[in-house]
DNA sequence: CGGTTTTGACCCGCGC
DNA sequence: GCGCGGGTCAAAACCG
């Protein structure tokens, strides 16, 4: 779909005007440094957009320190531009859906407006806590997500599901699916049917915690480490059809330590460790806020720590959140290209849609898409984690 | 050939 | 105890 594939598109040009005025940010304070000079000359365009930033920023204003305008400053410019390439869920509502109020997954009204959530047009997933009390509610709640036109895309979540059956449901035309997760070590399931009320909407059921890193972030360094060598837009917007389900090559297991990516990655890796942190490191998920390179950076280091000392058990994780925070893949800017990996997921949904065997299922085939996710999901203005780092 | 999906059968909990 | 509905199993089909 085109609109989609405009709306990364927006999306990439927003945020490389962030990082170039990021950088001119960066590069001034860096030269104002001596001079001990607070003062920028930034244009009237960035001085009204940085009002809108700053704005955001009244709690961490109370806390006055030397040299904190600035920093203040970077934050916020860095969370800006995480947020023009990251438009998911904050921490916040991370907490929010992890804290159960006793609300009914059932109960649509306390399920967020998709559209509230952002002003995409492919929202991501706006998740609410699942009434199941009785049963099992502890890992066990319901995301709302927003497919993405009439292909019927869908946010994948970094997991790999294989699907182990599918239910008609009373009272319902949309059939449910289950999907399992296929590392053997890790029971985390999830349900994905449609919403009544809309049929461009999932309610996906997460159960049970995975055990184990996601995959997407791993893909980087095996498989799809080519990406890099690809100038972005090859990534993003591609021409060629994607009728073909990818060949997966992931890792059932986590690799070990030493095979994991280097920090340098593009914006999905950056989405990975915010979702992991998010998982990871509880007390850091206090402000409402998407993370910035900082946070990711500091916790990925302890999460690499982590991996190490877990080494022998295959770097297990306990990921509480199976990847609420991704954005869902475009299916449409899927047409592409070198690297998209096509998966079903380009093809097929149970709207009929698809000529896959997928088609009847409500999830159009998300399980087998994880590959996809990192090869086609539009995250972005790649941008690389390197030159991040280079600037902060 | 191996992994995934499909789909009918089976199991189990719950309400009556 | 029985029926119903939801969840899971597992063999066959499918796909790359």
């Amino acid at each position: 779909m085109e609109s989609s594939g405009e709306y990364w598109r927006d999306d990439v040009d927003a945020g490389q005007e962030l990082l170039r005025e990021l950088l001119d940010e960066t590069a001034a304070a860096q030269y104002n440094s001596n001079s001990n000079s607070n003062s920028n000359s930034n244009s009237k365009e960035e001085e009204e957009e940085e009002e809108v930033a700053l704005a955001a920023e009244d709690e961490q204003q109370q806390q006055h320190q030397v040299g904190a305008p600035y920093c203040r400053r970077r934050e916020s410019m860095v969370n800006k531009l995480i947020s023009t390439v990251y438009s998911g869920p904050t921490i916040s509502d991370i907490e929010n859906a992890l804290s159960f109020t006793g609300a009914g997954a059932g109960d649509h009204r306390l399920l967020a407006d998709v559209h509230n959530y952002t002003n995409a047009s492919c929202s991501p997933v706006v998740f609410s806590p699942e009434k199941t009390l009785s049963k099992s509610m502890e890992n066990k709640y319901t995301l709302k997500m927003k497919s993405c036109g009439s292909n019927g895309g869908l946010a994948d979540d970094g997991y790999k599901w294989r699907k182990y059956g599918q239910k008609s449901i009373k009272n319902s035309p949309n059939p449910r699916s289950y999907y399992r997760c296929t590392n053997p070590r890790c029971n985390a399931k999830k349900q994905v049917e449609r919403c009544l009320d809309d049929p461009d909407t999932l309610l996906v059921t997460y159960e049970g915690l995975h055990l184990h890193y996601t995959y997407s972030h791993f893909l980087h360094s095996s498989s799809t480490h080519n990406n890099h060598q690809q100038q972005p837009q090859q990534l993003q917007f591609g021409s060629t059809n994607c009728k073909k389900k990818p060949k997966l090559h992931l890792h059932d297991d986590p690799p070990l330590p030493d095979q994991l990516p280097p920090p340098a990655a593009d914006m999905a890796d950056m989405n990975s460790m915010i979702m992991h942190m998010s998982c990871f490191s509880q007390q850091q998920l206090t402000s409402d806020r998407i993370m910035t390179m900082d946070d990711c950076y500091s916790s990925s280091s302890s999460l690499m720590t982590s991996l190490d000392v877990d080494a022998g058990a295959g770097g297990l994780l306990e990921d509480v959140v199976p990847l609420l925070v991704r954005r869902p893949m475009i299916i449409s800017s899927c047409n592409n290209t070198n690297n998209c990996s096509p998966a079903t997921t380009c093809t097929s949904d149970n709207d009929g849609g698809g000529s896959s065997s997928a088609s009847a299922s409500p999830s159009p085939s998300i399980s087998s898409s994880v590959s996809s996710w990192n090869t086609c999901t539009p995250m972005s203005p790649c941008i690389d984690m390197a030159i991040l780092s280079n600037i902060f």
